[in-house]
DNA sequence: CTTGACTCTCACCTTACGTCATAGCTTAAC
DNA sequence: GTTAAGCTATGACGTAAGGTGAGAGTCAAG
């Protein structure tokens, strides 16, 4: 049999490049069926078949070493591969509609908040993400909402991290607004904003109703916690808080 | 304001190895608030912030330096790249998609073939291929199925190649099988293929009827080009495929 | 014999870090 | 004061799948 391709001639007939086919002979995934004298690379129809179940798996996106294995092993290991990897990719499919939802849910508020500053962007957490996000963070306020708890699964404590540092922007926020008026456009916006937080972390199964959400604020009140931001103590932020959420929560709920 | 956060605190926090704050660092994405006389990275509450959106544009899988330009931007442009990154996802959606239902194809004939090798198993194109292939296919081997032909968009070759490389797989086969009977189950199973390849090259508005695949198979003895295999002709080729093309036809079309 | 097309082998670049190696700093215990 | 544990720093190499040259040898044609 003649070995009729070149470097060349073969990328262009398979469609790839002549680097690409440097990169398959140094790892030992094609190698040619012959060299020439002058160490020309030179490939018969064997090779070009061979070619073309690689750049099959190649499109599945499978790994060359991958590809390596499954071209040396027998129609079993074959068949198991290609099932394995389509519950891979069906796992990257579901990932991949959490992004974009992520981003719709992104995307609307950037819209409507226009007085949003990007620093607030990571709010867009997945709906996925807060129902998880719930127990942990009813364990660790201790409330006491025990109804459908079994069923949420627990999520890794950097994600609890980042709605603490959410709520920490939101404080430090808050605190800077302290002499303007609770009842202010600006400030109950913020409120607003603070309340679907807290919504988002009860859950859908926990309402957060206005008398909830009253006992909320007068909790603030009565916790120091809440009302020392970065150190510095700020005394007559329990006072506003309580208002600006007991003001809300009457006109908006 | 003290800045609280070492590399140690800050990584376990946002749950990012040190490592990750080191590359952060090196690549100016985000640059420790001070560092102390010895050299150690000491981050703040700000930096902890900006690791949060970092984080987030990182899950939605925006590559790093495209992170930085976000961050350095104002919204509008944070809301351009959000709505085209989610372009992008869709599209990778859609092709994934598109894998998987390969796999499956491919899954079905392995399973319902058994005796059918690995080395065919790149045979498992997807339907879209298969139509933009016909278009290419009527070209090349001059048909004159003239309708239908405009709205067929064009692939390119080496799509083209790949199909010219299964048929040539194939009749490596059939070659291989001259000496069997045409009728027996082995030999009928590959006409079985070639035809489904013939009727995909073809495409379901130009049906290979009973009589289109007869006539193609008389056409193939008349035709040196497809008697002769890896130079070495087979003579006796033209008669075998004509044979076993007619019984198949006639018993199971 | 030279030009142009083709080929070869290094060898560095890409992403987003992981994984050592080696060395300096800090702090609590002795 | 010293020492050991624990924390930190800066390199530097490795990963996957090639892209992109650089410099040099080869082949057929004029």
């Amino acid at each position: 049999m003649e070995e009729k391709y070149s470097v060349k001639k073969l990328s262009k007939q398979a469609g790839v490049s002549i680097r690409t086919l440097h990169h398959y002979d140094d790892i030992g995934l094609l190698k040619p069926a012959v060299r020439t004298e002058a160490g020309y690379r030179m490939y018969g129809d064997k090779e070009m078949l061979k070619l073309q179940q690689i750049l099959f798996f190649k499109e599945l996106e499978f790994p060359l070493t991958e590809i390596q294995k499954i071209l040396n092993s027998g129609e079993f290991e074959t068949l198991e591969a290609l099932a394995h990897h389509k519950k891979v990719l069906k796992a990257k499919q579901k990932r991949i509609s959490t992004l974009i939802s992520t981003i719709d849910q992104t995307l609307e508020k950037l819209k409507k908040g226009e007085n949003m500053k990007i620093d607030e962007l990571y709010k867009g957490f997945s709906r996925q993400e807060a129902e998880g996000l719930r127990q942990e963070a009813l364990k660790k306020w201790g409330e006491k909402v025990t109804h459908s708890e079994e069923h949420l699964t627990s999520l890794g404590k950097e994600k609890v991290n980042r709605l603490q540092t959410e709520f920490k922007a939101l404080w430090m926020k808050l605190s800077q607004m302290t002499k303007m008026d609770p009842t202010s456009e600006p400030v109950q916006h913020e409120i607003e904003y603070h309340y679907k937080m807290v919504q988002q972390f009860w859950g859908p199964r926990n309402p957060v109703t206005r008398e909830a959400y009253i006992g909320l604020g007068e909790m603030y009140v009565h916790d120091d916690r809440y009302t020392s931001v970065e150190g510095r103590n700020n005394p007559e932020m329990g006072a506003f808080l309580n208002r600006a959420v007991k003001y809300f929560a009457e006109h908006s709920l």
